[in-house]
DNA sequence: CTCGCCTTTGACAACGTTGTCCAGGCTCTA
DNA sequence: TAGAGCCTGGACAACGTTGTCAAAGGCGAG
C-alpha cells in the first residue's frame, strides 16, 4: 500500500495573535507594499528618504517579515532537517552539532527529530519535515525501507543517508568502517593473547551492530578461533539486560577473557559489571567515552568521529543542493584504535 | 537603535523541483480542489468512493501536502524553537530531547540553534525563528538584553527562558538552584575539614557562573573563612587555561586543599590535572558526569537534572499556548548533591 | 408529486510575500 | 523646448492551502 500524506494535527484552529504585515508597514509609512519588501530586502531602488520611513515604520510596529508566505513565493526554506535516534546521545549530540554548522555556513536552519530507533517514527518525522519542505535531509536510519522517499528524491529534496546505510533505495551514504573497526578491535586482544572473547552488540537489524559483529566473526577467523555461541550476546543494550549477559558470559567454566562492546551504552555497562569483578577482563569498545583515559585501566577503544560524519554528510547535501549532482555515493570514514590500558590486559585464566 | 527584520538570503532564487499540488492530483481524481483538501485533512463528508479515487491520484504523483501554505492559512506552524548553547555539550543533548518530547507530545516539531555563548548570535538565531513564526521559543540566553523580543511577546508567541534569566524583559524562567547548589557543595568540603577551598568557573557574565561564585562565597562566609583572590579563577573554560590555572592554586606555598568547579568542562579538566598529582587534593563538580563514580576517587558533584529543566520549560511553554496565560513566573529547581568520595578526601596539609 | 432537508461537492477569496510590469516625474541633451 | 532615458514607486498576479458559502442531487414526508 502506498503512502497517505495524511495528518491528524493537534494544533490547529484559531491563530496566535495579529502581527504587522507588509501592508500595515505600508500604510504607516504613507509607501506602497513592494516599497517595504525592497527595504526589507535591501534591494536597490528605494530613495534613502523613502528607505528611513520605512525603517522607523517597521520598527514602530515591530514588524517581522513572514518566512512561510516568502517560502511559497520563493520555494526554498533554506532549512535542513536532521532526523537521528536520540539527540541525548553523546554520539549524536556532536553529530548534530557538526551538521548544524554546516547548514548555518550555507545560511540555512537545522530541523532535527529523534526516532528513537523507532521506524514509524522515523517515518512519520521526515514525511512531516518534507512537507515543510526542508531543502535537504540527513536521515540515520531507524527502518530498512526507504521506498517511501522516492517522490522526494524525485522532486529533488537532497538527501544524505548517515550512519547506516538506506534502505531499497539509491542515495548517498555516509558510513564509518564498523567492519574493520570491529575486526581491528578483536584482533587487538587477539594479538594480546585472548582466545575467548565476547561480544555484546545491538540487534543485528540495525546495519552498524552488524558489521560490528561481522569484524568480530572476521577476526576470529582470521586467527583460526571458533566462536562459542555463549561468547555472543545480541540484541542488549539496556543496562540491566547488559549487567546479565556479561555475568553469564563471566559465569561460565571456561570464562570469557576479554570483551568487545558494540557501543557506547554498552561499554559504559560493562565497565561498570567488571569493576565489581575481582579477576580481570580485557575490554575494548566501539565508541570513544569521556574520561576514559581515567579509568583503571584506562579505557582502549576503537573511535568514529562522530563531528566527521555530521560533517561530511552536511557538505554532501549541500554540494547535492548546489547543483553539483552527482551520482549517488557510499562514503566511508575510518575508525580509529586507542589503547589506554584495558585493551591491553593479558589474558586472565 | 532598534531592530530591523532585514536579512541577506545565500539561498535565493529559483525553485529546487516542481512538486505536485493539491490542483494536480484534483485534475487527476477528476474532482474539486477542495475536495482533495478534504481527503488530506480527513474531513468527513466525502464518499468512500470519492475518497478512493483522490487517494490513487495522491499515490500516483507522489503529492505531500505543502505545509508553508497551510501555515500560511492557519497561522500555527506546530513547531518551537530551541536555542541553546552547544548542542554537543553533554548538558544540552538531554535537554533538547527533554523539550522534543514535550513538543511531540503536542504535535510540534523542534527546530534548534547553538549560539556559541555569543549574544548576537543568539539574537540572529532567535528572530530567523520568529521569522518562521515558530509558535514558541525556548531560549538559553546568551546575551543579557532581550528587549528585541518584545514584539514577539506582544504578538502571542510564548516563551521561556531556560536555565539563565531573561534580561531586560518579563518573561517566563526556569532555573536551576546554582547559588544553593554551589553553597551545599562547598559547605560539604568545608564539613570535611577544609578551609583552603579554590573556586575555578565561567565569566560571571553568565547568570549560572555568577550564581555559583556567590554560592562559593556565601558558604565560605557562613563559615567565616576570608576568600583569597588567588583561590578564584573566574572566566576560564578552556582547558589550557584551566589547567594553568589549577596548576598555579597548587603551586602556591599554602596551596588549596579542595576544589569547586563551576560547569562540567572544568571538572573534566581539572580531574585530568589532579590526577597527575601526588598530593591528594578534594575535589567537588557542579553538574554530574557519566561514569563519575568509576573514577578514583569517585567523583562528588552537584548534579542538576538537563532533561527536567528542559521539560519543565517546554510543559510551561505548551501552558502558555493553550491560553493558561498566567503571568511570568520564575521556577528553580533543585540540585543534589551526590557524594562518590573525592568530596569527602581529608585535607591534606 | 412537491417541498424541504440533508449530504456531497466545488467555486472563490484570503493568508503575506515576491516578481513583473507599467506610470509618473525627473534629468540631460539636441 | 521637446524628446529620450533613467530612477523611483506602486498595482497586480501568483505561490498552495483552507474557510465560507452555495449549488446539485437524493430522499422522505405530506
Amino acid at each position: 500500500m502506498p503512502e497517505t500524506p495524511r495528518r491528524t494535527d493537534r494544533l490547529s484552529g484559531t491563530r496566535y495573535g495579529n502581527r504587522p504585515t507588509m501592508k500595515d508597514v505600508a500604510a504607516r509609512a504613507g509607501v506602497g507594499l513592494k516599497t517595504v519588501s525592497r527595504v526589507v530586502n535591501g534591494e536597490p531602488g528605494v530613495t534613502p528618504e523613502t528607505e528611513r520611513r520605512v525603517q522607523e515604520a517597521i520598527d514602530a510596529l515591530g514588524f517581522r517579515r513572514n518566512d512561510s508566505a516568502r517560502v511559497l513565493r520563493k520555494g526554498r526554506t533554506a532549512s535542513v532537517g536532521l532526523v537521528l535516534e536520540d539527540l541525548a546521545d553523546p554520539f549524536y549530540g556532536p553529530l548534530s552539532r557538526a551538521v548544524e554548522e554546516v547548514a548555518r555556513a550555507h545560511g540555512a536552519l537545522l530541523i532535527n527529530g529523534s526516532s528513537a530507533e523507532d521506524p514509524d517514527r522515523e517515518r512519520e518525522l521526515v514525511l512531516a519535515l518534507c512537507a515543510r519542505r526542508v531543502d535537504g535531509l540527513v536521515v540515520i536510519p531507524a527502518g530498512d525501507d526507504h521506498r517511501y522517499l522516492e517522490p522526494e528524491l524525485k522532486a529533488g529534496v537532497a538527501t544524505v543517508f548517515v550512519d547506516r546505510p538506506a534502505g531499497r533505495i539509491d542515495a548517498d551514504v555516509v558510513l564509518c568502517d564498523n567492519f574493520g573497526g570491529a575486526r581491528d578491535g578483536v584482533a587487538h586482544l587477539i594479538a594480546h593473547g585472548h582466545r575467548r572473547i565476547g561480544f555484546i552488540g545491538d540487534m543485528p537489524r540495525i546495519h552498524t551492530a552488524a558489521e560490528r559483529l561481522r569484524g568480530y566473526r572476521a577476526a576470529m577467523e582470521d586467527a583460526g578461533i571458533p566462536v562459542k555461541d555463549s561468547w555472543m550476546s545480541l540484541g542488549v543494550t539496556d543496562p540491566e539486560r547488559v549487567r546479565r549477559a556479561t555475568e553469564e558470559m563471566l559465569a561460565d567454566p571456561h570464562p570469557v577473557t576479554a570483551v568487545f562492546t558494540g557501543n557506547n551504552r554498552v561499554t559504559v555497562t560493562v565497565i561498570r559489571v567488571l569493576a565489581e569483578h575481582s579477576r580481570r577482563v580485557a575490554l575494548v569498545g566501539f565508541d570513544d567515552i569521556e574520561l576514559a583515559e581515567l579509568l583503571r585501566p584506562g579505557l582502549t577503544v576503537v573511535a568514529q568521529d562522530a563531528a566527521a560524519l555530521g560533517r561530511t554528510a552536511a557538505e554532501r547535501l549541500f554540494r547535492q543542493l548546489d547543483g553539483a549532482l552527482v551520482t549517488p555515493e557510499r562514503i566511508e570514514l575510518p575508525t580509529r584504535l586507542i589503547t589506554r590500558g584495558s585493551g591491553e590486559l593479558p589474558p586472565a585464566d
